[in-house]
DNA sequence: AATAAGAATGATAACGATTCTCAAAGATAA
DNA sequence: TTATCTTTGAGAATCGTTATCATTCTTATT
């Protein structure tokens, strides 16, 4: 039996992987990114971080996930309206729904339309380096 | 042979068939927005304004790109990075291109993406109310 | 385990883009 | 022309985020 958690240990695997320095900070904020099937925000993330690490200050979330980021372990999206919002980065690439009523955020992919972009974009002497694809939705009912 | 430019009468009446108040800042706008080709920020906005009419504030700017698009007169976009950048409604909808090199913006419109982002909201129980697609790209040469 | 060197941290100031406040000036309709 | 209501300029305030800086912590090396 450890003294450790396992998430502790986890977190402190994926940091080490990544080349990023392990702190107490950053192992309780990757938990809480890592733990998270929302997208929340810097704010939000501060808030669930201290409960696992009171000492955490806002500007470590900040720096942290800028850091996250760099290494590719998280993804930043600045959807319309309030500040940045973040996801761990999982699987494959998708883009987003967003519930213009309730603000959830649905996930989904498609390769058409991928595939169409990067048409589109070679059709005009460009390549696609990164893109930003977002449905601002209401629920059909 | 009138006083007034051929311009401010243009948007003078412009303005009064979108139901906004004329005023002396808002004609001066209102014409570099018309004017404009490119997606200029509220403060590059606000340089050519002062142009034509040297009183208006970066304030009035920002209050006056609100009411314009509340008019539907102008569109906002609020592309990566920097503040957000606008266009006058014209003519059909369309998404953009941003060079990531040049900060250049290209315009470009799909049906088949349109359709095929309906077709995708449908499917998961939603209606696009609007959307954002830009691709962030590099000139292939 | 002790150490040295560099990196990360918390607190808070600073920042850029935008909005708000409020008294003064202006636009519109009668 | 007046009365009413709107818009304006100037600057303070706000929001999300980044920078500063002295202190504390990680890490690699003994």
């Amino acid at each position: 039996m450890s003294g450790e958690s396992d998430t502790t240990e986890k977190m402190t695997a994926a940091l080490r992987k990544a080349g990023i320095r392990v702190t107490r900070q950053r192992i309780a904020l990757l938990g809480v990114l890592a733990d998270a099937d929302d997208h929340p925000d810097a704010v939000e993330l501060h808030e669930r971080a201290k409960l696992i690490e009171p000492s955490v200050s806002l500007a470590t979330v900040y720096r942290t996930l800028s850091v996250l980021e760099e290494g590719g372990v998280v993804h930043r999206h600045a959807f319309q309206g309030g500040g940045a919002r973040f996801e761990t980065t999982h699987e494959e690439h998708h883009d987003h729904i967003l519930d213009v009523d309730t603000g959830e955020v649905i996930e989904f992919q498609s390769d058409k339309i991928e595939q169409l972009q990067d048409e589109i974009a070679r059709d005009l002497g460009y390549e696609v380096v990164h893109h930003r694809l977002e449905l601002y939705c209401r629920k059909t009912r």
